[in-house]
DNA sequence: TTGAAAGCGCTACCAA
DNA sequence: TTGGTAGCGCTTTCAA
């Protein structure tokens, strides 16, 4: 910068201030320090940037699982309104664990980040350096009426004559939580009975999908239709029914939820709920910025995305 | 800092020397550094240390794409490879376009990331700052031998009576381009003749998958055996397959590669080539931390990993 | 083993 | 509109 400086006859607050506010210094200054940049090649120091702005321009983003395309696509629209304004984006794969505010906190006052958000539990934002504040404490910024999306696959199935019906979800999401609420909820309306073996908690995984339906499969009468909080679940679920020699949906219904990039595709193509994860991302991140950005601005309520029954062949009417 | 030093009534020197160099602190002192520290609640200022220090501890990667499951694969290995060395990640997806040396160079000499790991293309390492050298000339660091792993997957086609096979991939991924010359090979070693329109290179996705097969299936004579250059083309393949009325394996079989999560869990399961995804990441995130750390340390050939034919239900005997 | 002090590259304040 | 300059918080000589 110096050496910019010196190429282009200025002082370096004019280097600064051509980088930072071009419209304060005067064309014909413009011209010189623009050229004199080329010629040094001068890069400026992101590092002594951030340090001296006291913003690191990241955000931290937690969720569980990484591999999870629920999250992929979550975190394609986190990326890329991050990187609109400027913020670089750091993960970390919480698995089964979950952060201790004390943990986020350690983070925001080491500046290792301005802002976060979690998909550990449910979806939160928080502002930086607020030490005063719980983090964990914030209300999520967006979500979808998991209740009511549920009780709408719950009735689908019950219209298509199904009773016996069962549900695999993990009792640690809390937007697994409100899945089982919605479909309780829709079960108890139409006057059916959830025997308690037909509730099944497992991890929300192929493999945790494969695991419930197993056991689902041990007792005498096999439901007809199978609800899963997740597409992971659901497609671990109709494995292990084939592999069992059911067949889905002529035997066995199968539901899922997210409408991830695998549910068209399988086989059979599965119905399920679909949200619009990606724009969940933007959307988060977006209200985050607005935060960190803008001195004093408010955290608007919570938001709520809406959601849509796709049918597909993975439900069949009962036999 | 300056508090802690105040209240521990060292010098901030000392306070620093307790935090990087704890050995060179006399055992006294360190204990009131180290009360100190708890009493004021001392965090770091992360900026100023990178800035200082001039490493900003961060590993830019370009991925063409981070849904796909291959890649998610292989960054959960670099996200904890660099974890553990105390450095973070931080992504960017290239879709189709790559990245010139010159925006890589900008990363590297603004400081944004000492290293750089680029999937786009082929898999290389870069070190940082060492504007002569051209990071896009540096070979790969580690790969799986994609002509001999593409070549079996032929065999075992060949072997099960297939006279007829295509191939589905896409030229603008090198990787491919070497299981594309695999498979040309091992025809040509059985005296089988590959018509033009055999070959079909698309887009490496799902819908990819699914179009390059459209193509293939408005031929007047199906191939008996399609053989995918991933998971993700497989799976959208089989899925128009049975779209069209084909069975898989029956009226033809599929074959896949890299052993994706959900090559296990389709329907029928996938047979495919298995490589170690996430140890891949983790390799060349060690091989760059040494390249980072060790002032002089000599980048290490290109080391190849092992590769495995994992049979499974979707290719069969040519009826 | 410890402290004093220089300075990393930049921004922003104040004065011209 | 521009320049001089004081620091941001830390690491790292150099001397004590």
């Amino acid at each position: 910068m110096n050496e910019v400086a010196y190429v282009a006859g200025v002082s370096i607050a004019t280097v600064s201030r051509y980088i930072n506010t071009p419209e304060q210094v005067a064309e014909e200054t413009r011209l010189k320090v623009e050229s004199a940049i080329r010629e040094t090649g001068y890069t400026p120091n992101t590092l002594a940037q951030k340090f001296r702005r006291g913003r690191s321009q990241q955000i931290f983003v937690a969720v569980p699982s990484v591999g999870d395309p629920y999250f992929s696509a979550i975190m394609r629209g986190v990326r890329r309104a991050a990187t609109e304004r400027g913020y670089t984006v750091f993960i970390r794969e919480t698995r089964q664990e979950r952060l201790t505010s004390r943990q986020i906190n350690a983070i925001l006052n080491s500046r290792q980040a301005d802002g976060v958000v979690l998909f550990n539990n449910m979806t939160f934002v928080a502002d930086k350096l607020d030490p005063s504040a719980d983090p964990l404490a914030r209300p999520p910024a967006i979500h979808v009426d998991n209740v009511a999306a549920a009780g709408e696959m719950t009735d689908y199935l019950i219209g298509l004559g199904h009773r016996s019906i069962a549900l695999i979800f993990s009792d640690r999401k809390p937007s697994f939580i409100d899945r089982e609420r919605g479909f309780r909820r829709a079960m108890q309306a139409a006057g059916l009975d959830i025997p308690a073996r037909h509730i099944v908690d497992t991890e929300n995984s192929l493999d945790g999908g494969r695991a419930a339906t197993r056991a689902l499969l041990r007792a005498v009468s096999v439901p007809t239709a199978i609800f899963c909080a997740s597409d992971e679940l659901a497609l671990g679920c109709m494995h292990e029914l084939r592999d069992a020699g059911h067949r889905v949906p002529e035997d066995v219904s199968v539901a899922g939820f997210d409408d991830t990039r695998y549910a068209e595709v399988s086989n059979p193509p599965l119905t399920t709920i679909r949200h619009p994860a990606e724009e969940m991302g933007t959307h988060i991140i977006e209200e985050l910025c607005r935060l960190l950005d803008d001195e004093q601005a408010e955290a608007s309520g919570s938001v709520t995305v809406p959601h849509q029954l796709v049918i597909r062949h993975s439900v069949a009417r009962k036999s």
